[in-house]
DNA sequence: ACCTGAACACCGTTCAAGT
DNA sequence: ACCTGAACACCGTTCAAGT
């Protein structure tokens, strides 16, 4: 995305944008405040809850993998997101977590979350673009070798969840934890 | 970083650079190589293996935060990175894993690794930089609020340690789960 | 109020020309 | 073998000028 192209796409011929815009940063936040999915209702399974947020999330970018970068690169400030952050404490909250520990759990689910999205989009770009760049021969590393029949065993829909699942699992022993 | 503005710093004046290297990208993978650590020699504690590499990987971007996003662009593929996943898979085998449940392990753990790093450096530079942007009034958002207290009751260490805390007593359940 | 066109200060990359 | 300089096709942003 450039303004310039934006601009030719639009028919509107230049950069008219910045009648509407102030920059080009303020323009794709509101493009991510756009596309930014509702939160669902809370039911009382706080897993279900926090797995469909997460499956919302990482739909929104694999439908607009090209806003990633910008999802990135600073936190969005929109009324929606606001709004799903408040989701996500409240499962937690349901999970059994308050304070200090519930922000923890938060974060780290969080970095898994947006560190599976990097590593999926990473993977599905290098995919079907770039076989060239095969490593040499990779002497000694016999673990690396032995797991290679295994690499391509589960999709990334499987991956997600499997992470997700290890997730909740220690979220689960952090709330039956030292309180 | 900019092709012109390396050669400028490099007083070579131009773009003779690309006699000595086919693009920017390529350049880019040289550099990332030239800093990556060697992995340290395994101990009999898959933890602190893998915490030690953990570290490894976060002190490398923090220290050099403009490489973070060549570094999610694309897998490494230098002499290093190799040895280094060789020793990340090492450690979990220590650990008491095999073949898929290995990798679900590594690339949960990985994912972690990694958007937390994202997170940091989000945080990071929004944190000294941009005190204009607060949202408005955030009404209905009563547990966010409550939070807030909590919100600076870690340093950047601590709350990488913790994640990867969790990512460590999900990687043992997972251990010792079905076989 | 909205759009245009030229301009400024940048990019990565190519390529003929120099030494 | 290595570097230069001009050129090409781009960027984001500003600003005076038009309607």
């Amino acid at each position: 995305m450039s303004m310039r192209k934006l601009g030719r796409a639009l028919g509107v011929e230049a950069m008219a944008l910045y009648h509407h815009f102030p920059n080009r940063t303020a323009l794709l936040d509101e493009v991510v405040a756009a596309i930014a999915p509702e939160p669902p209702a809370p039911t009382s399974d706080w897993r279900a809850d926090l797995a469909e947020l997460s499956r919302q999330y990482r739909d929104m970018v694999n439908a607009h993998p090209h806003l990633l970068p910008v999802l990135l690169s600073r936190p969005s400030r929109h009324e929606r997101a606001a709004a799903t952050q408040e989701a996500q404490y409240a499962a937690l909250r349901q999970a059994g977590l308050h304070g200090s520990a519930l922000l923890d759990a938060h974060r780290t689910w969080g970095s898994y979350v947006i560190g599976y999205l990097v590593v999926e989009q990473q993977g599905r770009i290098g995919a079907h673009a770039s076989r060239e760049w095969r490593p040499a021969v990779t002497v000694d590393a016999p673990i690396t070798a032995e797991l290679d029949r295994y690499q391509a065993a589960r999709d990334w829909d499987q991956q997600f969840d499997i992470g997700l699942a290890m997730q909740f699992d220690a979220i689960t022993a952090l709330a039956a934890g030292p309180h």
